[in-house]
DNA sequence: AATAAGGAAATTGTCGACAATATAGTCGTA
DNA sequence: TACGACTATATTGTCGACAATTTCCTTATT
C-alpha cells in the first residue's frame, strides 16, 4: 500500500510493473488515444513482451480507471467527458478535504515547515514558467497534503486512482487558465490552517480550493465548447 | 465501471470473474485466514483451475485491498488493525456524506420512494433479526444512497473497495451492537432530507451517522481488547 | 438492394512448461 | 553452540500454444 507515483522511472522490478507505467504515460499522453481500443497482440509486440504480463498491466489500468475492459470483448482507453471531469473533482472536495483536516491534525512542524519549502519553492517558479506550476507543481502540493493526512487508505488512492486520473485530463484537456497567482494564495492559506492544527479550516479551505478549481475548468470548457459549436 | 457487488451470484463469464468472487467471499468470510500467504499453486490446483485466471483474480483483490503482493514474493491476505479500520471509516464518512449530498440533489421522487419502502422492510426485519439488520441492511441502504449519487467514481469506489472491505471488519470484528435502533432513525431522517432535496441536511447527517458508527465501534474495540488484556 | 445466415479470421481466455527469484535447509567454521 | 555461506527446493514471473468467443466478410435469399 501507499505507493509513490513514480516521476522518475523508479526500480521497478517485473515487467508487468513496468509496461504498467508506460501505458499510464502512453494515455495521459495521449500517444494511446482516448476511446481507442486495445489489441493485445499488438500492444504486447509493440512493447516486445508477452500477452502475460500485458494482461497484468491491463488489469491494474483498468483498477485505476484508465481503461474499460468487456470481457471476450477486450479493452478502451476511457472517454473523457466534462461530466466525469465534473465527477473527479466532486471526489477531491470531498477525500483532499479530509486530508487537509487529517494532516492539520498529525503533521509535525518539520512537515509543515518541508510543506512551506515547497511553497517558497513553487512561488519563484510561478515567475518563470506558469506552466510548470500548473502541472506538476500543483500535483507535488495536493500530494503532499494528502501524504500528510497519514491514511493510507486515503493516500492510495490518491496516488493510485486519482492521480492518474487528474494527470489524464490536465494533459488532454490542457487549459492554461489566469487562476495561478489565485491557487498559490490559496495554497498558502491552507498551510496557514495546517501549521494552526486549525482541523476543519483547513478541510473547509482545501475543499473550497478544489471547488473554485472545478467551477473554473467548468467555465473554460462551457466557452470552449461554445467557439468549436 | 459502475459494477453492482453481487449478493446472488450474478452471470459472470470468465473463470478469472468466478475465482475472484469466491476468493472475495472466502477472505470475508475467514475461510482464507486474515494475514496468511497465498500460494498460488495450492489455490489453484484446489479451486481446480490454471494459475492464468488465478493471477488475475489476485491482481484484483489487491485493487480492493483485500491482499497485498510483492514482486517476486507473493501475496498475503490483509491484517486487520483497529487503525485501518478507523480509517476505512473516516473516509466513508468523507465519501457517503457527498454521496448523500448529490442523492438528495439528484433522486427523483421513485427513487426516493423505493428508499422509503427498503426502510419499511427493514422496520420489520429489525423486529425479526437484527443481526440481518446490522449486516446486509445496512449494507443494502447505503448502497442505495451511493447509488443515488450518480457519481459513477464513486458508486465504483464504494462497490468495488469500501464494499467488500466493510463486509471484511464486520464479518471478523463481527460484534452486535446495541446501536442498531439508533441507527435506524438515522437512516430515517437521512431518507427524510434526500426527500426535501436538502444536501447540505443530508450530508451532514450521513456523514454524523458514519461518524456514531465509526465512535460505537472504537469504544467497544477498547472495551474487547480490555478484556483480553 | 437490403437483410439474414453461414463461415473465416482475428481476438480474448486459459493452460502447461520454462526461467528467474526467493526461501529453506545443510554443512562447515569460528 | 551460533553464525554464515552454499546448495537444493519451492514459488513467482514469463512465455508460447491451444481453446473459446467475438467480429468481420462473404454469400444467398427475398
Amino acid at each position: 500500500m501507499s505507493e509513490i507515483p513514480q516521476n522518475e522511472p523508479n526500480v521497478v522490478s517485473t515487467i508487468a510493473d513496468k509496461i504498467c507505467n508506460k501505458l499510464q504515460n502512453a494515455i495521459v499522453e495521449g500517444i494511446i488515444p482516448a476511446g481507442s481500443k486495445i489489441s493485445e497482440p499488438a500492444l504486447a509486440s509493440e512493447y516486445g513482451i508477452s500477452r502475460g504480463p500485458l494482461r497484468e498491466a491491463l488489469s491494474r489500468l483498468e483498477a485505476c480507471y484508465l481503461i474499460e475492459r468487456k470481457p471476450n470483448v477486450g479493452a478502451r482507453v476511457v472517454t473523457l467527458t466534462r461530466e466525469h471531469l465534473v465527477e473527479i473533482y466532486l471526489i477531491r472536495e470531498s477525500l483532499e478535504g479530509l486530508a487537509a483536516r487529517l494532516a492539520a491534525e498529525n503533521m509535525s512542524d518539520k512537515d509543515v515547515n518541508e510543506l512551506d519549502a515547497l511553497l517558497e519553492e513553487h512561488k519563484h517558479q510561478i515567475v518563470q514558467d506558469q506552466s510548470y506550476y500548473q502541472k506538476e507543481g500543483d500535483m507535488d502540493f495536493h500530494f503532499r497534503i494528502v501524504k500528510g493526512s497519514n491514511n493510507s487508505y486515503l493516500i492510495d488512492m490518491f496516488s493510485n486512482d486519482l492521480y492518474h486520473l487528474i494527470r489524464l485530463y490536465r494533459y488532454q484537456f490542457g487549459m492554461v487558465s489566469k487562476r495561478v497567482p489565485r491557487a498559490f494564495v490559496e495554497h498558502g492559506q491552507i498551510v496557514d490552517a495546517i501549521r494552526q492544527h486549525d482541523g476543519e479550516l483547513a478541510q473547509f479551505l482545501m475543499s473550497r480550493h478544489i471547488s473554485n478549481s472545478r467551477k473554473n475548468v467548468e467555465k473554460m470548457l462551457d466557452e470552449h465548447l461554445a467557439i468549436s459549436d
